[in-house]
RNA sequence: GCGUCUGUAGCUCAGUGGAUAGAGCAUCUGUCUUCGGAACAGAGGGCCGGGGGUUCGAAUCCCUCCAGGCGCACCA
């Protein structure tokens, strides 16, 4: 790499300095940090180790020390134009152009690889994310947690770890919202055969209404009203799924006995509302690995051995007819329960023997994307996985900030039982498509609240920074191809004359396919990815400002030499190399035509 | 009350302790009709919530106050 080439040249002019009695160093023991200046006006790197160095050198003017070890960094160097000292002791290095060119003939070699690095071998990462309840269809406010997760997957992934992606579901039997989630479904269903429902108001005081059932030819003989559970489920999605039995069973649990019509609502409700979150996933380009069922950590015993197996640790005790986790012991600031004074183990309970089991699985590091109205209970788990000896630290806990809607400037509250669900697939994905909307959601850091506005996320689209850089995108792949036409072989980057490339749009747009491995990385390190969408949107803006004033193709009236053709033709290729690997790693296409 | 996240341009947000705080949208003004105009160039617009501190240097780290979001169950 070209900074640990610098790092190495300005240590060993430090040093010499000092050995020419320049200054005096107590230890020589520091950090060469080198930067990239925002001011391109301050060269390709800057480093400050004047400034720092004032304390050090017992000196107290930093620019004076600058030009101290400016005096023995060498002049004639194959990588350095010229060096100079500015403002109160930077050190400023200007680079010569022929690194650049280096660089593109390594986007052609590494091509799709171009980008990834091996930092992260050895790695074996879980991340959990979306596991929305099976009660209701994914929303809008689960988008965001949704391409988080998937994003910062294929970033890890692209420095070499092996990530497993896991959505998990909270299917368990102890769960009171399931058992009226199915008996909704049933009154939906009943209501389709012609029964009329009864609707208790959700305000105290407030009237019953009726909804009359479905009229049709196949209403049943017998329609007496049935009464919709209170506070029960009123998204339409209800509906669908209800009509979905329909159309696969007919009438036929109008007739068998109340327990099979239970037992058989239970399942089929559940299959159908994770196939349907799986489809909505699926449109959204996420795709899990693993779909894991919180319903099986009880049916396989494992959830009562890791309540064993804290009594056993000694990280369980009873009180008040319940079993509690001595989580106070271990970083949280109360204990839990972990069986209730009526048996029933507590969600924490099956956290804990789930967190194990991803442990178990050979994962060495975990992390769970969760929204931030959980982080309560961060402290809790890394008790409970504490308690049975893993790392906390392994399992780490990122928080997204809450996203709120709006629609039409007004705030949109409630939750899926009130039915207001604002659907990703159907209210979203449907009206922007998956490229806009990933986009969207990648925009900003997931650390700061975000407010969406459905109806000017829809007006918007038009002027999504998504279609700017997929155009950018389209416009060079148009340039090759007529490159192609015009029967102009395309020559590899080591043969054609880069040094022709010269021109300022040139070089920044090189400059920028340079930084971008390093890009990758600190956005996998610091879990952001919503820097390299910015990158995207940057590199983007170079294309078109090189676009506009370095014509690639000999025009009409516009003679260009077939070196300099052949040149930018190979600089034409490696940034759309770039660009589409970038896209790649979003999840977002990299259309050749818009 | 305790915990936690946030406060940056009219709006939505970037900003790896560094030099003159940036982008998109919106507003205004130009270029040009091109190898794809879904483009390019430019302008206006900021006590970086307030106040202390650490540092050679703070939007960034620490303290405090103010404002807002979220959470504080033998619910998940």
């Amino acid at each position: 790499m070209i900074t640990d080439e610098l790092s190495r040249v300005i240590r060993m002019a430090v040093l010499s300095a000092r050995d020419a009695g320049e200054y005096t160093l107590e230890n020589a023991d520091f950090e060469i940090s080198l930067e990239t200046p925002r001011n391109k006006l301050h060269g390709d790197y800057s480093c400050s180790i004047a400034l720092a160095m004032k304390k050090m050198a017992g000196l107290n003017n930093s620019r004076e020390i600058a030009e101290k070890i400016l005096k023995y960094i060498p002049a004639a160097s194959p990588i350095l134009l010229r060096t100079e000292v500015a403002g109160p002791g930077f050190l400023n290095f200007y680079l010569k152009p022929e690194w650049l060119y280096e660089t593109l003939r390594l986007i052609e070699l590494e091509d799709i690889k171009y980008g990834t690095s091996s930092k992260m071998v050895g790695e074996r990462i879980l991340v959990e994310f979306v596991s929305a309840n099976p009660t209701g269809p994914i929303s809008v406010v689960n988008g965001r947690a949704a391409v988080l997760g998937d994003v910062l997957s294929t970033l890890l992934a692209s420095q070499g770890a092996v990530v497993s992606r896991e959505f998990y579901i909270n299917d368990a039997l102890n769960s009171l919202q399931l058992e009226k989630f199915s008996h909704t479904v049933l009154v939906r269903y009943m209501q389709e055969f012609g029964h009329s429902v009864i609707m208790s108001s959700s305000e105290d005081g407030g009237a019953d209404t009726i909804e009359p059932g479905v009229q049709s030819s196949k209403a049943a003989a017998d329609i007496s009203p049935v009464v919709f559970p209170k506070d029960g489920y009123r998204g339409e999605y209800v509906r669908d799924i209800a009509r979905g039995i329909v159309a696969e069973s007919g009438d036929k649990f109008l007739k068998c006995s109340a327990d099979e019509r239970d037992a058989y609502f239970r399942q089929a409700t559940l299959s159908r509302m994770v196939a349907a979150q799986k489809s909505a996933l699926e449109a959204f380009g996420i795709h899990f690995d693993t779909w894991y069922y919180e319903s099986e950590l009880y049916s396989s015993g494992s959830v009562e051995k890791t309540i064993q197996q804290l009594k056993d640790l000694g990280y369980a005790y009873e009180n008040d007819g319940a079993l509690w986790l001595k989580s106070s012991e271990l970083g949280d600031d109360k204990d839990r329960v972990l069986v209730r004074s009526n048996e029933k183990a507590t969600y924490i309970a099956a956290d804990s023997a789930y967190h194990h089991d991803k442990f178990e699985r050979g994962f060495n590091h975990l992390i769970n994307i969760w929204g931030a109205d959980h982080h309560g209970y961060v402290a809790r788990l890394k008790a409970g996985v504490a308690a049975l000896g893993h790392d906390p630290q392994k399992l780490e806990i990122v928080l997204t900030q809450m996203v709120s809607l709006v629609r039409d400037g007004e705030a949109v509250i409630g939750g899926k039982r009130k039915g207001n669900v604002i659907e990703l697939k159907e209210d979203l994905i449907d009206d922007i498509g998956k490229d806009a909307a990933r986009f969207y959601f990648l925009l900003n850091s997931y650390d700061t609240p975000a407010t969406v506005d459905v109806e000017l996320a829809k007006k918007q689209s038009n002027d999504n920074p998504v279609y700017y850089v997929q155009y950018a995108h389209a416009r060079l792949v148009n340039i090759l191809i007529k490159a192609e036409e015009m029967g102009i072989q395309r020559m590899p980057g080591s043969k054609a004359a880069l040094a022709l490339l010269t021109h300022a749009a040139e070089l920044e747009l090189l400059r920028k396919l340079t930084d971008y491995p390093e890009e990758v990385a600190s956005s996998a390190r610091d879990y952001s990815p919503h820097r390299l969408t910015r990158f995207g949107m940057e590199l983007a803006s170079l294309l078109n400002v090189f676009y506009e004033n370095c014509r690639v193709l000999p025009g009409a009236d516009d003679p260009i030499s077939k070196e300099l053709t052949s040149a930018r033709l190979a600089l034409v290729n490696g940034a759309r190399i770039v660009q589409r690997n970038l896209l790649n790693l979003l999840g977002i296409s990299a259309p050749d035509k818009m």
